[in-house]
DNA sequence: TTCGATTGTTATATACCATTACAATTTACC
DNA sequence: GGTAAATTGTAATGGTATATAACAATCGAA
């Protein structure tokens, strides 16, 4: 049987398996911070089922909006991506009419990109429920962990 | 010009834009560990370079050694991939004579798998490598932050 | 013994992303 | 001012990872 959250992302089952031995495993802050990376994109999913949007395309959603009539390039440079994937995922955008490109009026290569209405509106709908899951995932950190968390996580990413 | 680099995986450039407002962004935990989790696979690329080794497989190696004669089902279920993805790798280690199937006694259906000495080799080499790197990597935490880090981490995979 | 479950395997499809090349356009330089 | 270099968006192509589905061989249980 086949349902509609078959569109869109699958979160990897990380699930630890009974009678192995991890060894150092854990030991490795690459692998312990993947497996936390991937339990925060199950409540992600959760929160987005159905609607295809993976992180990037939520990254960009978030961007557009802060960010209008940023370029493609720029976005890519956001994103981590070559020109050519902003390219494709600005299309994703536009064919569903969340986002829209606009000429600019002193560089007739680049496109302003915006979001529309409904990018807008859609934005504000997915920031409730990822937060609301991401609130039920986070639970199991107590409030001074979290901002403990939010602090070692920002040191390692600058 | 084509460098040997090339082989393997990439790390995406996740590096902050300036001039660009990121909103609240930095506010999603799965974003905010996204980040963390692409840095610290900027340290096991740089530690793996060239030997097309990546984490699925680096894992695979280290769940072999210290469950020899696992099968293949099984580590997918480790991998937390399907089982024609547990075959494909294992198929590329034993590919390059990392690994190898040997039938077991009492199920004509299974390969236990084993690494070989070569495979045992190459994995103490990387152990070592990786373990350099993250450390380089890790250095922007104090040491009581690093375990309150993997603390917090676990608490989150589990 | 027969039927369902499991394992490995193969084939197929898809999603994502990089590289490359190219035309249009802008900028820099002499 | 005119030409070369750089930038932008775009399209074509390919590679990699991984999922699903189907199948044969084998095992286990009713």
């Amino acid at each position: 049987m086949r349902n509609h959250a078959s569109r869109g992302p699958r979160p990897s089952n990380f699930a630890r398996v009974p009678g192995i031995d991890y060894s150092d495993l854990e030991d490795y802050y690459g692998y312990a911070l993947r497996r936390a990376q991937v339990a925060a994109f199950g409540a992600f999913f959760r929160a987005t089922a159905g609607a295809g949007i993976t992180p990037p395309r939520f990254t960009a959603l978030v961007i557009l909006d802060a960010n209008p009539g940023i370029t493609q390039t720029i976005l890519g440079k956001v994103l981590g991506t070559a020109r050519s994937g902003a390219m494709s995922l600005t299309d994703w955008l536009v064919d569903r009419g969340l986002a829209e490109r606009r000429h600019r009026e002193h560089d007739g290569r680049v496109w302003g990109l915006h979001l529309t209405p409904k990018g807008t509106s859609l934005l504000g709908r997915l920031r409730r429920r990822i937060r609301s899951r991401e609130g039920a995932f986070i639970a199991r950190l107590a409030p001074g962990e979290r901002t403990m968390l939010k602090s070692l996580l920002a040191k390692l990413a600058g």
